[in-house]
DNA sequence: CATATAGTTGCGCTATTTCGCAACTATATA
DNA sequence: TATATAGTTGCGAAATAGCGCAACTATATG
């Protein structure tokens, strides 16, 4: 693999992040889970104008993270790569190891705090 | 759990994926895959100045996936969480998936076109 | 056609990121 | 102490991201 193609699928691969790098979008991809939904699911949901989710959704879509359904006056959209999930769901249990990890971190503190 | 307290982890969440989206900063998770390696070690085969690959350092450090080790004149680096690695390869396995379907579809196109 | 509902888009402002460059600190060694 | 090597840091300019707001398009229904 040349140097050239291996920076390509670096620059690919820091995109898809830069789309998971905003806690909107990780709560739409989370939501979007199970089930389909429309942007007035969502912004119901995320307390958000439908304007915003629809921003989001598009970053979304644009970068072909999602895949749109139109059914009369609704759009339902749904993961493409429902896989990617997984990587979603490591970095989130990382990311509560490391809480409860703090967590027994300050707890000490405070212990030792208080004699 | 509360909307606030999960928030909180959408937030915490979409940081950790901000440092992973720069290509460098992914190119020096993989580098480190195996090895700790120096800033030295990275800027050479990454072909960057050390300046730039300490600043990534930097970020990579105060967002808490590294660790480092002195040993006289050299720093070495480390990954905090290696766990982190399986969902770098899962997003560079959907990546490469990705690829290859939009491979087979140009050349679908392609294909057709010579018709 | 008029109106309602669902969703999208463009604009503009602010905030953040990236990165080169130069100056700086820390360790080793003569 | 002087010098070399390793690494860090601050600054500033350019690029990019986030988001509220208002105007827009698309579908359904009376």
């Amino acid at each position: 693999m040349s140097r050239q193609s291996e920076r390509q699928i670096y620059e690919m691969h820091a995109q898809v992040c830069s789309v998971l790098s905003n806690p909107k979008r990780l709560e739409i991809i989370n939501l979007l889970r199970e089930n389909e939904k429309t942007v007035g699911d969502l912004a119901e949901k995320m307390d958000l104008t439908k304007a915003n989710v629809s921003q989001q959704i598009a970053i979304l879509r644009n970068k072909g993270l999602l895949l749109a359904r139109r059914e009369g006056q609704h759009i339902y959209y749904r993961l493409v790569y429902p896989k990617m999930l997984k990587a979603y769901d490591l970095l989130r249990e990382i990311l509560m190891e490391r809480l409860s990890k703090q967590g027994e971190w300050f707890e000490k503190l405070r212990k030792e705090g208080v004699k």
